[in-house]
DNA sequence: CGACTCGTTGACTCTCTTCAAGGATAGTGG
DNA sequence: CCACTATCCTTGAAGAGAGTCAACGAGTCG
């Protein structure tokens, strides 16, 4: 959504804050960046700051939607389950990204923490009587929720229409390219899902994902030093394999 | 969202109501419906009827968002394009349903008239300046932007996991549950796109919908009279094929 | 040190795709 | 009105890409 970019642009003196929010860290990557300092503080007294370890459920599919929360710290899995077990990664949560708008007062999907996470929780029916309130923080949730939805269609056509090798293509170009937007290195990637995630993301078997990386390092377009981390050493290569749109 | 239900029920009193959207056999359908007589009357002020031939285009993906639609009658299938050619249809549109969320100005996605197709159109920028002052209205697309976004989630769910012979279920299930919302018969199921539509939703081919098909129909879930139309004659074996969640 | 999980690799299988052809349907023009 | 044709749908046979099953190596934790 394009109305109100300045406002996200507008930092707001941090002489009037107060509580955690003061202090966050992350504050510009998420929903918060909207909000005015007298704003932020009254966002700050209904929110309470969440640690969780690493493989633990911060929510689950079918659940009362109680609270929403913002990832401040940590990373997110976000999936969906079949009766048999079957499991489709929906998508992945970094620090700036929010987490739990529902539909029917109940979580449209599960998410486990992926490393320690560091969360905050809005209680949601003390945000929707203050979204009532901060038009702006609506509006950006509006643009927020689009967004989501913009990446979700991307990744149907992923499902839907790529190869195994142009899966695994563009989900390496996602990660670096949102760590990029979290001003991380985009080559040494942090890749703190594990192989079964990532090929329950992509559609795929841990076993494709596998030869399919080492497809990719015998091409010599990425090179594996650490588990959990990737050198991307071609990255235009790799964006030749993921074919973006043909609008372009 | 759960906030604001009321709203929704309350029909406005048609004394005041003006212009086309008086009229709107739809209304109760799509957004508007939590708008007062009044706030109707503002939102017809801007909005045009618009009339396309089947097979047409209404928005065409990377163009600038100018605009954005209702539609009163007829269908759309929404869809992105690979380079190459590779489609993956995205979503289907029916009366009520609201399309051109925008994120950057441009079209995420195009959007085809599958049948003669009737639609409202309002200008994105005076729909936005307008949204400032009808709170109810941009609460009503948030909720109606998060649907969406919890279908594309089942919508993953079915590309990554499930089988041709599920998908093709899942897809006659859920055309039938969107034809109960519509308030027509979910028996005789229109089925206006074609084969090669079907096929571009579930990330298969012509032939294997084809084939799924008549193995339905052999299995006796379905019949098929007319092209275009499909009997579903056992709604449970269809949905026992479908298997919607692990949470239930 | 041993048990466990995770990732990699290999051999084989299978579902869906590809390639090909025939049949039904609808639209067009004589 | 009917032949003509293009398009859509269906069916068959063969092929390929990813899945399944299985084994092994490496790192991790108690």
């Amino acid at each position: 959504m394009a109305i109100l970019p300045a406002a996200a642009a507008r930092p707001a003196p941090p002489s009037k804050m107060v509580g955690v929010c003061a202090a966050c860290a992350i504050r510009e990557l998420s929903v918060c960046s909207v909000l005015s300092a007298t704003e932020l503080s009254r966002l700050c007294t209904i929110v309470a700051t969440v640690n969780l370890d690493a493989g633990r459920t911060v929510i689950n599919e079918g659940e009362p939607a109680d609270d929403l929360f913002n990832v401040i710290r940590g990373s997110v899995k976000l999936y969906k389950l079949l009766s048999d077990g079957r499991r489709q990664v929906t998508g992945f949560l970094f620090p700036g990204d929010f987490l739990g708008i529902a539909l029917n007062d109940t979580y449209a999907y599960s998410g486990d923490a992926l490393e320690p996470l560091q969360l905050c929780r809005f209680p949601r029916k003390k945000l929707e009587i203050l979204l009532a309130e901060l038009p702006r923080l609506e509006w950006k949730l509006l643009g927020t929720t689009a967004h989501e939805h913009a990446a979700a269609q991307d990744q149907m056509m992923l499902l839907g229409r790529k190869t195994a090798r142009e899966r695994v293509a563009s989900f390496l170009v996602l990660l670096s390219e949102r760590a990029v937007k979290r001003r991380r290195p985009a080559s040494p990637l942090d890749v703190p899902m594990s192989r079964t995630d990532i090929a329950d993301f992509l559609g795929l078997t841990t076993e494709t994902v596998s030869r399919t990386l080492t497809q990719l390092r015998q091409a010599r377009l990425i090179a594996t030093s650490e588990r959990k981390r990737i050198n991307i050493l071609n990255q235009n290569g790799l964006k030749a394999l993921v074919d973006a749109a043909a609008g372009a």
